[in-house]
DNA sequence: AATTAGCACTCGTGCTAAGTGAGTGCTAAC
DNA sequence: GTTAGCACTCACTTAGCACGAGTGCTAATT
């Protein structure tokens, strides 16, 4: 038995009917509204030949058939259609640009907005990292009365401000020519290579200053603790509700459940940050709570290796070639913002 | 008719049952589970009565009494009783303390963990502010090769760094007088009193840089703004499918909805802050999609003018007591673990 | 040999009717 | 004023039935 021509004509009707209605589909349905010039028997015919090699499925006896896991994979891989963006959609998804996008998170929100709201699932986007185990500037600054700023940055720019409490704050030279010797003694350093030498000598030219040491070492940890951490952004979690396949209520609630857990959909774009796209349907997840949905990530990059991963998780039967369409079209998207940022500001 | 000692004690059995069970409360369950030594005939009467006062109500004809948000505040403001929070709660509520606070975001994130677990319902949090408007620092920072680090302050604390492109980025010590300058001109500013007269002296002054002044105006403009939004984390909102009054998927999801919209949120928040604590019940909300539930927020103080507030969101049937007393409880252990946050960078 | 028409059969869905039980309101007796 | 008793209401459950969408099989047709 071969998947020949008609097979796949029926199954792409299926697959394209059950995404449009959420219903199973029947074999007059697809004689009726799909004009393949053969009669319903012939239809069930050929169903029935692909329930056997397991394309698709019967939810119950005597009801019409719904795609497969495998159904979808065959259809993803080989059959879906390329769709492009309407001039509506292109406009929409480019209206992150015009917003105001030079705070990192305020984009990343926008974008999971947009996404949602154009595909109606639930969105999440990593921000972009890349080197950021190593420090490139260690700045301290006089802050008030009381205190002092340290400010850290690492090579991919990703940056934290620390406060540090002192009983008495040093003058402004000072508190520069500190500055100056943490630079130096730090710049380019890995958190793991700051040994006992580097401290002492250092707690030797911070003479009076040398209280210091343990905030700044304390900064530096959860610093790099923060780089480790990447940061993740999700939009229209609530979309969910709208799809029938989640009506039960505790099939919506475990989902939810694994939403919640941002390790979990932290460690999956990760896992995807290799491909450009990734798409797993079904139970291709290894989460369990999601063995009933699809999840399509998308990577942009900023640089060779500072990158970011855009995730949308749907149910199985999802518009897979709008969901592409729309990703691919913000990967670019993104990356162009970014682009035009770093140009822009070499200008101002 | 008066609200006699023994249509208290039947509303408040009434309003305890219902908590509990979440079913509408019939004459014979509160004589059977209740000892008010008054068969249920009488205690029939006395409902009748009390659904006539408007503190209970029926679902439907013959059916037992469900409390009105009238008699839920007749509840709160006078029958409720004060409930100590149990050894485990307390221990748990503290564990925030134990992990690392030195990030306000992170320590609002576990805030609000911590509530919506013991409590179960929806919790949001907002990040303390006061005194923004006024700029306290502005420091000019090298970077890398390409680009300057612009690091702004606000009175209270509030920070945000830039990074400003240029073609050619000044030596060390230019940028540390450039930064004076800025520090200078802008410090105990607000935005709005940047005007034409600062910005030609300032241009002057920076020379042969006075390209930075534009992004440097942008990146005031964007800290400004993002000083006014307040930051506002959530958590727990898959808890609300748990409830049996949002098992209808469609009140369900308009309240996540609303929870999704966090201008709504912060604006709710917002207008509580002079209460220590705010109990709005049902109807009493403005947001249309919170009608049927209750809002309950308590404001944090780490000084006079820098607050935030943590607010609950869950079904008028809720637990009062256990939020109230677990809000007080983290409010308390908010403004402690500042207190020694302060103390121990003191020491540091 | 492939296709199709026809038919029996399956099974979810929607409707109705009857029965159940929790709960009320009223009345008359205590 | 309190209570027992009773009629009544109404949501909820269950069974039964008809309907229709859909299948699989078989025999006729191309």
């Amino acid at each position: 038995m071969s998947l020949n021509d008609r097979k796949v004509q029926i199954l792409q009707a299926i697959i394209n009917d059950y995404i449009e209605t959420a219903e199973p589909v029947g074999s007059r349905t697809i004689a009726k509204k799909y004009n393949l010039g053969i009669s319903s028997a012939t239809i069930r015919n050929e169903m029935s030949d692909l329930e056997e090699m397991g394309f698709i499925m019967q939810p119950h006896a005597s009801s019409g058939r719904i795609p497969s896991d495998l159904g979808y994979r065959l259809y993803v891989d080989h059959l879906m259609q390329k769709r492009e963006l309407s001039f509506d959609e292109q406009k929409y998804l480019q209206s992150v640009i015009s917003r105001d996008i030079s705070q990192i998170d305020y984009l990343m929100e926008e974008t999971a907005k947009i996404i949602s709201a154009l595909t109606s699932y639930t969105t999440f986007i990593s921000e972009p990292v890349g080197q950021r185990a190593r420090i490139k500037q260690i700045r301290l600054l006089p802050l008030d009365m009381t205190s002092v700023l340290l400010v850290i940055v690492t090579e991919d720019n990703f940056m934290k401000n620390h406060v540090i409490k002192m009983g008495t704050v040093p003058d402004e030279d000072t508190i520069f020519e500190i500055s100056m010797y943490l630079n130096r003694a730090f710049q380019g350093c890995a958190l793991q290579q700051i040994d006992q030498t580097i401290l002492s000598i250092l707690q030797l030219e911070l003479g009076e200053y040398k209280g210091l040491l343990k905030p700044i070492l304390n900064a530096l940890k959860s610093t790099m603790e923060a780089a480790e951490k990447v940061q993740l952004h999700m939009s229209g979690t609530k979309n969910i509700l709208a799809f029938p396949e989640f009506s039960d209520i505790s099939k919506a609630k475990s989902l939810f459940q694994t939403l919640e857990e941002k390790d979990v959909l932290t460690s999956m774009l990760e896992e995807s940050k290799c491909n450009d796209l990734q798409i797993l349907i079904g139970s291709e997840n290894t989460v369990q709570s999601m063995k009933d949905c699809s999840v399509i990530t998308a990577t942009y990059k900023l640089s060779d290796d500072t990158r970011g991963t855009i995730g949308i998780v749907g149910p199985t039967r999802m518009d897979y070639s709008q969901v592409i369409s729309v990703l691919n079209g913000m990967v670019k998207n993104i990356e162009k913002v970014f682009k035009n940022l770093t140009d822009n500001n070499k200008d101002g």
